[in-house]
DNA sequence: AGCGCACTACGTACGCTGTACGTAACTAGG
DNA sequence: CCTAGTTACGTACAGCGTACGTAGTGCGCT
């Protein structure tokens, strides 16, 4: 009987399996996974621990010998999809590695789509996010900073992943648990937005929606900003 | 009796008064207010419908007929405190008015740490927030690019303002609602970290670590981040 | 002038959440 | 072998968003 700690705990310094004790019936893997598969079909906050604890078949407090409180599901979670991860040798040049690696981070996310919204806050260093990072650092052996330098394009191309994907995806998100659908919610939108607009409140707005006819093509901006960040470092 | 509505709508087309029936004893601003007021001092998570009701001194689903859901109160919340923003006239160096546009978003965001998890989905376009994008875009009318790129440059300055004030306030946030201090939360992680670099499987990370001294000066990264971005752009 | 209806107010209730706590079964270390 | 630490899990509690029903109010229309 642990009790619940009343001091910081980092999951991954806790052992798996201390020895005392019955045989778990689960490993981390198994709860992460379960949690995942949960998460990419109905969403993030369909991952509840009754939820999850049903989806693995056992009782809901069965779950809180493996993760102390919900927080922890969400690292086990994020540290299973960083898994996708693939890494390669870097090529020698930083910038086309970067850009590949923004590329396959907004992709990976893209397939988990609640990744974004967990990333936000820091979180504890798992496994597979060390991994990752140390990957972004061989990346960038020839890209002539110091680690300092280093870590905040890291951090700067991350972030901006991150923000974009985020928007990509978030009337998709948010109408998911909604009796409308995204279309429609965009059109209200747009159509608020056009009224205000009409208003004359608002000239430069107005001869921006003037300007451009076309929809927007959301990869191509999200290459734009992420060619222009790596500008801003070279 | 409107009943719920089975069709997306945003709460700014909709009127705050019909004229029909009794004087609502509330403005929206109020509620705005009250919502602010606990959010502010005890964190975005403290703002339920009842707490909310309770400082406005009414009845919990009263709330009801003033935001049809939580999420438009937040919307209200957003619009609320965007107002704060005060606007200049744009001094001809768009570089330099966009430092100061996101001086003072960060400014704002550090006074209302609630903000960036609220402006990460994408939201409604609010009166005080259409009156932002004006004023941004009026400090570039010194940039010689289309409305296209103005508006990605806007999207990418806030951008980076949130994801940074993510960061420099995530720990403090978590804790807030935590039994121990954000000291003692940073404390462990860092141990942890410490402890699996030291393990030797990140060669790199381990070099990071050896490379620099003295404590990080957030302001100092984010100033630096911002620069290389409107780099990015010129 | 007065009827009717749209509105405000709000109590109750439902299904859901995270998780504290207590108990029973089990197994490895001393 | 014994016992301490672990797993498993049912029950329970406080809190959440909000659907629904009812009572009272005052504007707009006839």
């Amino acid at each position: 009987m642990a009790g619940r700690a009343a001091v910081p705990e980092v999951i991954w310094a806790r052992p798996e399996r201390t020895g005392r004790g019955p045989r778990p019936a689960y490993t981390r893997a198994d709860i992460a996974a379960a949690a995942v598969r949960i998460a990419d079909a109905e969403g993030l906050d369909a991952v509840s621990m009754r939820r999850v604890a049903a989806e693995l078949g056992c009782g809901t407090m069965s779950l809180y010998n493996y993760v102390p409180r919900k927080e922890d599901l969400h690292e086990l979670m994020m540290d299973a999809v960083s898994g996708e991860h693939e890494l390669w040798e870097p090529s020698g040049d930083w910038r086309a590695d970067m850009f590949l690696v923004a590329h396959r981070t907004r992709a990976l996310m893209h397939r988990h789509t609640w990744l974004p919204r967990l990333m936000s806050p820091v979180h504890g260093f798992s496994p597979n996010a060390l991994r990752y990072l140390e990957h972004c650092l061989a990346c960038l052996d020839s890209f002539e900073a110091s680690y300092g330098t280093k870590m905040e394009l890291i951090a700067m191309v991350n972030g901006v992943v991150t923000t974009y994907v985020t928007n990509e995806i978030s009337t998709a998100e948010r109408t998911r648990s909604l009796p409308w659908t995204e279309e429609q919610e965009n059109a209200v939108r747009i159509a608020h937005l056009g009224r205000q607009v009409a208003s004359g409140a608002y000239p430069r707005l107005a001869a921006s929606f003037a300007e451009d006819a076309g929809p927007i093509d959301l990869e191509a901006v999200f290459e734009r900003a992420l060619t222009r960040v790596l500008d801003g470092f070279a």
